[in-house]
DNA sequence: TACGTTTCTGAAAACCTTTTCGGTAGCCAC
DNA sequence: GTGGCTACCGAAAAGGTTTTCAGAAACGTA
């Protein structure tokens, strides 16, 4: 594969091939005014020659930025990560600053190894995010700005970029009832998730306005998972067949509802409309019939994050807790009922 | 959130501290033998106090050595990249060398754009990871040795690492046999893909070795999605009612048999056995019954690219094709005929 | 011609660390 | 008291770049 060792080509290189020193060289490179065109371009052809291209590390030394930020994650998947990585990529778009990946696998002690590894390496900044949308614990005072999005910090101090939960529970409950739907049911996940919580305060508050509550009586909390969809459905069906809506308070939740309702023969979305949450694209996408769901817009989280650092790194200080809109996406569990 | 823009603290400040010089300091740091314990410890003991880290981009200055490397991928979903990318941090560990991860998106310009970033700071080497396991384009002459991971480089003198898909083929289909099935199908994606062809042929040696055909007397090519496992098994079960075991390209086009099964009331995995192929958690583990998979093994195919790369960076220079073996998942999908 | 001005170029310092090599101090033996 | 060790420490160079500042060259003006 040609370890090619040639020693990698540096600016005095350049300087030497454009008959210049390395002080013009540089300038002549960075666009520089006090350097004369023709000499300009002398370097300029003398560095395309070479393929050169400046050492960041070098440059680093001696800007004080090595124009590089972490972004460190607790979650396996990538499920969140890898979103807000490009949201984040973009935002900072070509401007020279690159994005560092370390997943920490939900461990505290790999968490402090990569943190370090960041640290050492002069990054500008630091993105957190959370494996679950709830408060983790602050990393504390750093030598370098830091932003956690998607689960929130315990230090208000500290500035967090979390998803619109309640925001998208009332969305998911507004298309519903627009939908002509009033029989709406809510199935979630773990109650010990915050989230699970916000979202269904959401859907209630929504509910409220009109003047409804919730077909089946309460929010039937559960488990993450397709199996507990399924299950929770079935006892909904069994105490509430009139129901002509159902929350799901995420995409895999949803699927286990689809599978219920097709099992039944309930029609999906003339006879209940669903709704998921999340728009986990393999689960919602693949969905008989595709699934509408809510998408928690990670990518603009990320471009946010790195908006905000990018100001924390020019010196304006920042904290609180920033709340992101979320948006529908409607595909085919849902229609109007006539 | 504490900018705390207090200039990182340097070796110089621990030397003051320490009451020695810079070099000293290092030596303390560093383990080298010409320094009194009396010395070191006072050294050490002052870093502590200061919580210094040493300054890798200074280090490297002079090491010619960033200890980074870089992971290029093309794959939005994470599906891949993220297993291979902790495969990489396991094999590479807390010996100071941290990956980078940079999606490309599949885009060639976003590709080279990355690329130069990557190269620009030095990375000591390349992990490429393709989107599909298909050949790819050589990145070319590259200062830095390059390991292709998933998707195998077009240029022999590159070294790829690949999965090895006739091999996972032959597995699921010996899988399916010892269970005592023998009218077998197979339904699989896109023909255009390297992928699905192999595992098709790994299927088809393991079959005629036992002096078995396939069970509806082809090999159903489509897509890689959900709604082309339900249609093609549909006409599967029309054409050759007596399948016992179905094996899938992909878990998605699992999912996409298990829900037909279960439609026409057919009992996985006393009547059909079913098997999958990725372990794609959420599809696999999700699934009624849970899916019987082929696991591609990503994490190991990130560990000996780190160990490959590790080798090459040392010097070894290596190239080639080596295929890595996948293994099977057993779940509750298939399950002997008895 | 002498001088001031403008325009361009280069030497050198700085960033932070590692490593080499010369120097100092202490010790022992003669 | 001298020479020769050993053990420890520090000055300095190196790595590649940017930036400051001084100097050189060219030009115009008196």
């Amino acid at each position: 594969m040609g370890a090619a060792a040639n020693r990698a080509v540096t600016l005095r290189d350049v300087a030497r091939l454009a008959g210049v020193s390395v002080a013009t060289a540089s300038k002549a490179l960075n666009g520089q005014p006090q350097v004369r065109a023709e000499t300009r371009a002398r370097v300029v052809k003398a560095a395309e020659q070479l393929s050169f291209s400046p050492n960041t590390l070098a440059q680093g030394l001696i800007t004080q930025r090595s124009g590089t930020v972490g972004l460190l994650t607790s979650d396996l998947e990538g499920r969140f990560s890898i979103p807000i990585l490009m949201g984040a990529e973009d935002a900072f778009g070509s401007d020279q600053t690159s994005v560092f990946l370390c997943d920490a696998r939900g461990d505290t002690i790999r968490e402090k190894h990569h943190l370090r590894a960041l640290l050492s390496r002069r990054v500008d900044g630091l993105i957190v995010v959370g494996a679950r949308p709830d408060t983790r614990p602050s990393l504390g005072e750093l030598p370098v700005p830091v932003i956690y999005a998607y689960a929130p910090s315990d230090d208000p101090a500290d500035l967090s970029l979390v998803t619109d939960n309640i925001g998208g529970g009332r969305l998911a409950v507004d298309h519903l009832i627009r939908c002509g739907r009033r029989r709406i049911a809510h199935i979630t996940g773990d109650p010990g998730y915050g989230a699970a919580q916000d979202r269904a305060r959401g859907a209630l508050d929504r509910l409220a306005e009109e003047g409804l509550s919730l077909a089946g009586g309460e929010v039937w909390f559960g488990m993450w998972s397709e199996a507990w969809g399924r299950g929770a459905t079935r006892m909904l069906l069994d105490r509430c067949p009139d129901v002509d809506a159902i929350f799901a308070g995420s995409d895999e939740i949803a699927r286990g509802v689809l599978d219920v309702l097709h099992e039944e023969r309930i029609d999906v979305p003339s006879q209940v409309a669903v709704i998921g949450f999340d728009n986990w694209h393999v689960l919602a996408a693949n969905a008989r019939p595709p699934l509408t769901t809510v998408d928690l817009n990670l990518e603009q989280l990320g471009r946010t994050a790195a908006q905000r650092l990018s100001a924390a790194m020019d010196g304006t200080p920042v904290s609180g807790v920033e709340t992101l809109p979320v948006r529908l996406l409607t595909r085919e569990s849902t229609a109007p009922l006539r």
